[in-house]
DNA sequence: CTCCGCTAAGTAAACGTTTTCGTAAAATTA
DNA sequence: TAATTTTACGAAAACGTTTACTTAGCGGAG
């Protein structure tokens, strides 16, 4: 392998002015930067990271806690989409990034453990599992963090508009005529409180009662739960007409139940989705869904990150939202 | 930061001896490792991973090249499902992952560059653009590497059964009564190739003729392209009674092209996908296509790269074929 | 002619480990 | 008892950088 001290010996200077040289220091002469630049490149010289980490406490290396989405992994479509969007700014930014697991050389490593062990300069999380003590843990550490859809006092936070995202859905949908309008939701995270919030304060805004038995807790991404909330829904002796979804995929378990009883989307009953993935759009109905831009909460998320880390005491937090877009497709029907 | 120095002053005794009682080496005492152990708990003790880096030249980290796939990037389910699987198990094997790119702290790096950089123990290759001279050279070096659907000589891999997948593919539409079946395929890849050779292979094993137009160069994962496609093999004199298209997305381009011109699936003309991602068995009709075994793909790989960099010199690279499996929806007409 | 300040370089310590080699004491053997 | 092996530990070098501090040389100011 060569070295700082290979091509000092081959440019007759110390190691010292070679690393100078290589760095931009200001005290080494013209000509000798010039002259071990080029012997480096000739050598085929590349520094030596661990080197570098362990003298200077900077790795230009970003810790990405990325959770289990339930089962589905990073096959959700959302949390792919935001995965690229931060390692793509965070390249451009010149860090690496590399996953937080709680096991690593065989010991059991806490995420923050982890997180040391690794001298990450910075963390970025992405999850819904807020309540996980070691990803709180992890968090609350002195190690700069930035979170996705969940804010903890006094760090950046990127946060997709799901209190707007439901309003507008409930709106566009009263805006068709509906008056009679259940939601099913997903399990209780942050993000789900947010949404029911706003789901029930919308309603209200417009005058939309929200009868008992309207707004069903379920799980996100589980179409077979869908169906049966679905059932329970269609069930009622007075059905809604629209029924909103916790995602685009539990809208497919919806679909399938009303078929089941012979009804169609939209004529007999109307449906949205949520996060609007690109699949939405090539269905026949075309699901009215909100795209959540999630390429661009993980670009910005690697933004927040990114000053957290270079302004150091100085840096002061940021709370990002993103807004949505609603995709008006062809589930929900226009009563007169 | 504890350090094992300071740990070392706790205990009465030397660094060395700190190092090799938690290193588990045999030559220190039952009793001194039990007060070195309980110390290092006690001090909240983590090792520095730079300090060992640089020291032993293993990192217990693996880069992972993960080359966007067209506009999709990490967004296609199949290589985000490899992608987990590849992290779960290489996770459990001890390894930490992190990306390769091509840029680090604003200098341009080379991949090959940047994994040195990092002195990753090894290399995995996710792509399909294995032409690219850059990819070559990573996986020509002397990093161990494993690559992911292509093949590099005295290198591991994991390969699609994309030959077993076409072979049975047509195998079975033609047990459905088709005889005229028409290709619609990807851009020219390794894996493009092996389909394309399977198909007119197996149309020739089962005396199936391959009419001039019936196989069409296209493009993956878009479904316009997809669209257009069809409609050309839809104005044929002669049409095809079933296409084969290059994944599951590509055929929803298909479905509205032949719906745009009053034809349905599988009644008018029946229709294949490739991958079997989640939502093709929440279409109705439910897509009839082969489901790759992403999850298990990626896993492999984690474990082959392990092996080769534990068994350096003495690895023998493997050539792992994981089969896929027919998903037999409704998307195929029986023909008498 | 002396002193000062500047530039361009070098010296050496330090970052936190691991590991080779050495050695003293204890245990074993003859 | 003397010789030998074993056991438990330490000293110190090394991994490849960075950086604070020195220093040699030189030009210019007083």
């Amino acid at each position: 392998m060569v070295t700082i001290k290979a091509i000092a010996a081959r440019c007759g200077c110390s190691p010292a002015t070679v690393s100078k040289a290589l760095n931009g220091a200001p005290d080494v002469g013209r000509d000798m930067v010039k002259k071990i630049r080029s012997a480096a490149a000739e050598m085929g010289y590349i520094p030596n990271g661990a080197a570098r980490a362990l003298k200077t406490a900077r790795t230009y290396n970003l810790g990405l806690l990325f959770q289990e989405f339930s089962h589905s992994g990073l096959a959700h479509e959302f949390f792919s989409l935001m995965l690229n969007g931060f390692k793509s700014r965070a390249e451009e930014l010149g860090y690496d990034i590399s996953f937080i697991s709680s096991h690593l050389e065989g010991r059991g490593f806490s995420y923050v453990e982890h997180a040391r062990y690794r001298k990450f300069d910075g963390v970025a999380v992405i999850t819904v599992n807020y309540d996980d003590p070691a990803v709180r843990e992890l968090a609350e550490s002195d190690i700069p963090t930035v979170t996705v859809d969940y804010e903890f006092p006094g760090r950046g936070c990127v946060m997709s508009d799901n209190d707007q995202g439901v309003a507008d859905l409930v709106q566009y949908v009263h805006s068709m005529g509906h008056r009679r309008i259940a939601f099913i939701h997903g399990e209780q995270t942050a993000v789900t409180r947010t949404r029911l919030a706003a789901f029930f304060r919308t309603c209200g805004q417009l005058g939309v009662p929200v009868p008992k038995g309207y707004v069903i807790e379920g799980v996100y991404h589980d179409p077979d739960f869908a169906a049966v909330a679905t059932e329970r829904l269609l069930n009622m002796p007075e059905p809604p007409t629209c029924i909103l979804y916790p995602d685009d995929i539990s809208y497919m378990g919806g679909l399938e139940a009303a078929e089941r009883r012979g009804l169609s989307i939209p004529e007999d009953v109307s449906a949205v989705g949520y996060d609007g993935i690109a699949m939405s759009q090539f269905l026949r109905p075309s699901l009215t869904t909100m795209r959540q831009n999630a390429p661009l909460m993980g670009a910005r998320a690697a933004e927040e990150l990114s000053r957290a880390v270079t302004e150091g005491r100085a840096y002061s937090p940021e709370r990002i939202v993103i807004p949505g877009v609603l995709l008006a497709g062809e589930t929900v029907k226009r009563l007169k």
